[in-house]
RNA sequence: CGGGGCAUAGCUCAGCCUGGUAGAGCACCUGCUUUGGGAGCAGGGGGCCGCAAGUUCGAAUCUUGCUGCCCCGACCA
């Protein structure tokens, strides 16, 4: 990554900018019960209360595997890259191959949840195909030649030519032909999230683009473009759902239809100032509404999704100077983007080769109509931390933070200050908040910038002479504001509704 | 795939030019002091100097080959 080229780049602060709408710090003496944290298992986009299945048992550093590096190992160039490797996120075992430590791991995770969520929420349905593919598949569609080195060959013990699966078209279209014959059985969409391998030339940028990655895959199938046509704005929305409950703004943009042509085909890009490429788009896209949890997915969708294509926004391949001038100047935005998701509409591309057919209503077979959409799982962790991260570490929004609370002990030992840890983690952790305690000898120093590092949303900071009035410390993360508190008062804020 | 660079302790790096058998800071272990923004002192552990050949009495150092990794470009979710 060049040094970020600051040309116009926005400042992004999505997750501040949506979080900080309602100010979380207490209003003062008045006794009038302050507005709990709206953490994301409450929050608007999920609807509802869900539990916190990656929560770890009474998490205390000193028996974690955090291994925070000081200083900056000199193969990482971008800033999400040195922060996660320096915040023990990841640790690189060949070029482009990243083993995911705990704290990296749970991140990963929680994208993955949501995401998840929302391909469910859209009517997607979730299954898990293999990494290791039969070359035949690929030569049906005749993509084994066509694709290149990128993809990795492999041959087995009977000389069988495998490969490590870069995309799963062939395969998910072969489950189909084999399993559905009517019209009736449509529409239907198979996602799944699983690693995948491209041999990239040049892997860089630590999991932004590396050789393997764990993407979440979506294949539509329908009798006709009209009825792809309405799988694909599922997955429109669906893809505008998940990016803002992951703190990001993520902007649809046309992409290039190659071969295939038609409208049909978008890439969801994150603004960012360090982002790998030129976007340009309208700035009312900026602050487009995003369709809350009680849409229809099954109801007319077309009015959401043009709100959207309706407005100007082009990668730099795409970009028609002419048309962007035209815009108003104020609304012309120039800025960076990491693409996070990309959705396709390619007809009968491989259900034609394939022989993938369904019968009409009329009796007559017919190939299907697919789609794809894909997410960049791993690559999201990455692109959250370019989109929100300061001089001290990472900041990580609520919704996918490894922990969503740090407590800091500034005085190990002293049996007041640990008591009043141990309280507040038994506590925290009974209202379901995830927690990381650290309960570790070491300097108050050098313990603030491992938690400014790893970035939690929220620090407790415990110390000998608040407990003994019955205050500790509250910090936010995001903005650096802290306010000495009674204790119960930091419980209520942090607990939730 | 073209061009460039690097490889010495867990991390960041010095030593290489001019060959003599390996160093610093951070991290780690022990002790003492310190304790609210990456502490101090003392002691200690840790290295087939990427691999393999070659030159030499002697190679981290010179030569050749290989491997791995990084950067720029082309390419790409």
């Amino acid at each position: 990554m060049p040094a970020p080229r600051s040309r116009q780049a926005i400042r992004t602060s999505a997750p501040a900018r949506r979080q900080g709408a309602t100010s979380e710090w207490p209003t003062g003496a008045r006794g009038r019960p302050a507005r709990a944290l709206s953490f994301h298992r409450r929050c608007a986009f999920c609807g509802a209360a869900s539990q916190n299945t990656l929560r770890g048992f009474r998490m205390r550093l000193s028996r974690y595997f955090l291994p925070i590096l000081k200083e900056t190992p000199k193969e990482a160039e971008i800033v999400s890259h040195r922060l996660m490797l320096r915040a023990g996120m990841i640790r690189q075992q060949s070029a482009g191959i990243y083993s995911w430590l705990p704290l990296g791991l749970k991140v990963l995770e929680k994208v993955g949840a949501i995401v998840r969520e929302e391909q469910n929420r859209a009517g997607a349905i979730e299954i898990l195909m293999p990494t290791i593919q039969a070359a035949d598949l690929w030569r049906e569609s005749g993509r084994y030649d066509d694709y290149g080195k990128e993809m990795l060959r492999i041959v087995d013990r009977h000389e069988r030519d495998m490969l490590y699966g870069p995309t799963n078209e062939e395969m998910v279209t072969d489950i189909f032909r084999t399993a559905v014959r009517s019209y009736r059985d449509l529409p239907l969409n198979l996602y799944h999230i699983q690693w995948k391998f491209r041999d990239e030339v040049r892997p860089r940028f630590g999991v932004m683009r590396g050789r393997e990655f764990l993407m979440k895959d979506a294949y539509s199938f329908d009798l006709d473009a009209e009825g792809a046509r309405r799988s694909y704005n599922k997955m429109f929305v669906a893809y505008l759902r998940t990016f803002a409950r992951l703190g990001l703004t993520a902007i649809p943009m046309k992409a290039d239809s190659g071969p295939i042509g038609g409208d049909m085909t978008h890439e969801f890009i994150v603004l960012a100032s360090t982002g790998e490429s030129e976007v340009y788009c309208d700035r009312d896209l900026l602050d487009m509404p995003v369709p809350a949890v009680d849409i229809d997915f099954d109801g007319d969708l077309d009015p959401v999704v043009k709100s959207f294509t309706s407005r100007y926004a082009a990668t730099e391949e795409m970009h028609d100077a002419d048309v962007f001038g035209a815009l108003p100047g104020e609304r012309q935005v120039t800025a960076r983007g990491i693409e996070v998701g990309h959705i396709f509409y390619f007809g009968t591309k491989y259900s034609e080769p394939m022989g993938a057919k369904v019968a009409g209503p009329d009796g007559a077979e017919r190939p299907v109509h697919m789609g794809s959409y894909g997410i960049g799982v791993s690559r999201l962790v990455a692109g959250l931390i370019e989109a929100s991260h300061d001089d001290a570490g990472i900041i990580w929004p609520e919704s996918v933070a490894p922990f969503d609370v740090g407590i800091v002990n500034l005085k190990p030992g002293d049996a007041a200050t640990d008591a009043a840890c141990e309280d507040i983690l038994a506590r925290l952790e009974a209202a379901g908040r995830d927690v990381l305690y650290d309960d570790t000898e070491g300097r108050a120093g050098a313990k603030f910038a491992t938690m400014d590092l790893i970035g939690l949303p929220w620090q407790v900071i415990v110390g000998p002479k608040g407990v003994a009035d019955g205050t500790v410390e509250l910090k936010r993360r995001a903005t650096g504001e802290r306010h000495s508190l009674p204790i119960d008062q930091v419980l209520a804020r942090l607990s939730g509704a």
